[in-house]
Formats: C-alpha cells, sequence, structure tokens
DNA sequence: GTCTATATGCAGATAGAC
DNA sequence: GTCTATCTGCATATAGAC
C-alpha cells in the first residue's frame, strides 16, 4: 500500500497502454484508469509524460537486448545459436505482441537516446558480428554479413506481430486461433528457412 | 493558381508530413506550412484531419499493391517472380523510405477499414497462393505455405528501412552512405536467400 | 500520498471579411 | 478561394485541501 507499491502500478499500467498506443497515442488519463489511481498521482511519481515513457520503454529493453545477445555467447554451433534466438525472441513477443511496433516507433523518435543507451550499458553487436564472419571464413555457412543476416532474422521474428491486424483479416479469415497456431508454427519455420538460406 | 493546384499541394505536402509523422504526429499547421499555404484551406478542401489522412493514405495503397500483385501475374518462373517482387517493393520503398512505418502504423489503427478497402478492390492474395502450393506440389520448391513465405518476404524487405535510424548507428556507424549502399545490397542478398532456403 | 479542482497550452475546426 | 481571428475541446500539468 506504500508508496512502492504505487509506482510499480503506475509503470505496469503505463507499460501496458504505452504498448498498445505508444507514446502519441497514449493518453495519462488512460494510464490512471489502468493503474486504478489518479492522474495527478502520475505526475506526482513521474514529473512528466515523457519522463514516465523513458521508464517503461528503457525498462523493457534492458531486459531484453542482454537476453539475446547472451545467447550468442553460448557454446552452441552456430545454426543452433540461430534457433534459440528465434525462439527466445518469439517467446517474449507472444508474451507483448505489440512490442515490435512499440520499438520500431519509438527507434524513429528519438535513435539518438537509444544509441546512447546502448552503448552506456555495452550492448552492440561486435562479438556476434565477429562469430558471424568466422563461420563464414571457417565455410561453416555461406557467405554472408551480419547486418545482412541481422536483417532478415528480425524481420521474419517480427512481421507476423507487427502486420497482424492486416494478415489475419487477409490470410486467416480473421481467425485468431489459426492466427496463434501460425506463430508457434514460426520458430520451426523460420529457423528451417535460415538453416537451408546458410547451408548445412 | 486554381483549386486543383491547391488541392494537389495539400494533397502533396500531407503525404510528405503523414509519411514522416503518422496520423498522430502530424500537424495540420505543419501541413499548412509544406503546403505554402494556410490552416483553413486544409478545411476548405477537406473536412477533417481523418478525410485528409485517408486520402492520402489509400491513395499510396491504390498505387502500391496493384503494382505488386500483378508481378506474380507474369509468366517467368516462380523463382525470378520472388526477384521482381523484391526488386518493385524495394525501390518503390527506396523513393519513399517512410512509408512502411507509416503502413504498419495504420494497420494498427483500423484494419477494418483497410481490409475493407483491399477486399473492394479485389485486392486478396488468393492467386498467389494458390501459385505458390503448386510449386510445392510439382516439388519445384521446398514445401512451404503462403503465409509464411509471405511474411519472410515482407519482413526481410522492410526491416533495414523501419530499423534505419538504429541500425545505421550502431552498424554502420552512422554512416548514411554505408547505409544506401546496404540497402542496394539487399535486393540481391534477399533473392539469394529465399532461393536457397527453397531449394533450386 | 492521495485526492478534487483548476490552470495552461495547443490542435482541430469554424466564422466571416475580402 | 484565400485569408485572419476565434471558438471549442482536450491533454498535460499544477495548486492546494485533506
Amino acid at each position: 500500500m506504500g508508496s512502492d507499491s504505487t509506482k510499480e502500478k503506475i509503470v505496469q499500467a503505463a507499460k501496458q497502454i504505452f504498448l498498445r498506443k505508444g507514446m502519441d497515442g497514449a493518453r495519462m488519463q488512460e494510464i490512471a484508469d489502468e493503474a486504478g489511481i489518479n492522474k495527478a498521482m502520475l505526475h506526482y511519481y513521474f514529473h512528466s509524460k515523457d519522463q514516465l515513457f523513458d521508464e517503461v520503454f528503457y525498462g523493457i529493453l534492458s531486459q531484453l537486448i542482454p537476453g539475446l545477445i547472451s545467447i550468442f555467447k553460448s557454446d552452441k554451433p552456430f545454426l543452433d545459436k540461430i534457433e534459440a534466438f528465434v525462439t527466445e525472441y518469439d517467446t517474449y513477443m507472444s508474451r507483448n505482441p505489440f512490442l515490435p511496433q512499440f520499438v520500431f516507433r519509438e527507434i524513429n523518435r528519438d535513435p539518438d537516446q537509444l544509441s546512447r543507451f546502448m552503448s552506456d550499458r555495452g550492448l552492440n553487436f561486435e562479438l556476434v558480428e565477429g562469430m558471424i564472419n568466422r563461420e563464414v571464413s571457417n565455410g561453416n555457412i555461406r557467405p554472408i554479413t551480419f547486418p545482412h543476416l541481422f536483417a532478415n532474422l528480425i524481420g521474419m521474428i517480427v512481421m507476423p506481430y507487427i502486420g497482424r491486424p492486416l494478415f489475419q483479416r487477409k490470410l486467416f479469415k480473421n481467425d485468431p486461433i489459426e492466427y496463434d497456431r501460425f506463430l508457434l508454427e514460426r520458430r520451426s519455420v523460420i529457423t528451417q528457412f535460415v538453416k537451408q538460406a546458410l547451408g548445412a
């Protein structure tokens, strides 16, 4: 009942609303309602909407990115890392379906801040990049540069989530059960697709 | 100087602003400035912001989608159609870099209207879907369903555009020239990637 | 810490002169 | 058709009682 609990409730509520509506679309009133408190309380704990947003957004990233990078630090064979990456990322999104659109929207809003945030925490891709280059040199996979492989992977993983409202309607007769099945299938489909593209 | 010219100037200006900011982020004042006219004029030609937005948005789609579908109606070999699709889509986006984020953002805003729009104009995917199923049956490509292949393709094509602000900074030392080169490369990289994944 | 009530500012939309 | 000036409503933010 103390301050911690309320602040936490606010953050949780804000996460829901921001994920669904993005920074521009979200209303402070809506967040207050979701948290079951008054609008004024938001400004008591967070001076501005901007500040609240940053708290939520970077909280999510702090949780997500290190987990993804750590996958590549394991000692599995490379293609198994890909599989783990796809599964991990996809699982996280199945629990937060609005995440990708939210992230990419804000990538475009303030890229400098985001880039700084990652640099400050040592979140960069050199390690993974080196790993892929080595796999190519050793002839374990077909030639491809890291940026291309990265864009391919993220694109395939993320697309069914950001396109869902349209895809579900046009490709699955607007049946959400079927679409969820489709999403689940994608983990193995993407993994297979990549493995075949990179050559076994 | 007549009404046609002004209306056209408004539509062009609105296109620029909406593509960059989306429906929520765009300001009528900004559109008026871009068009070099007064804010009141926007409401003279278009009753509301919503109406202006729809005009722009569906104008773009009317131009884009039929071209993409028509590619699959040609009599090229299937994998060449894929190549043509990637090139065509990518070329369009290199001229309108903000398009994908804009489209996916609005897919989530009013999916029913968009779905109806496509149905009204007979813009659906059955033709392409049947084509792919036949290719699979004939053993020309490895087994894959249309929704999966579609999501893979669109995802890979679109990702470097919606992720550009971050990707360019973290993967290309924020060098726009290098990033443009990367974008250009992707046409052949994606085509190769897909061809290998589907098996030749 | 939590509330009600209010201030402030801005964006979409309209009125009306020219 | 085009403008200036203004209305209206809403969202963020604050003041102040409890």
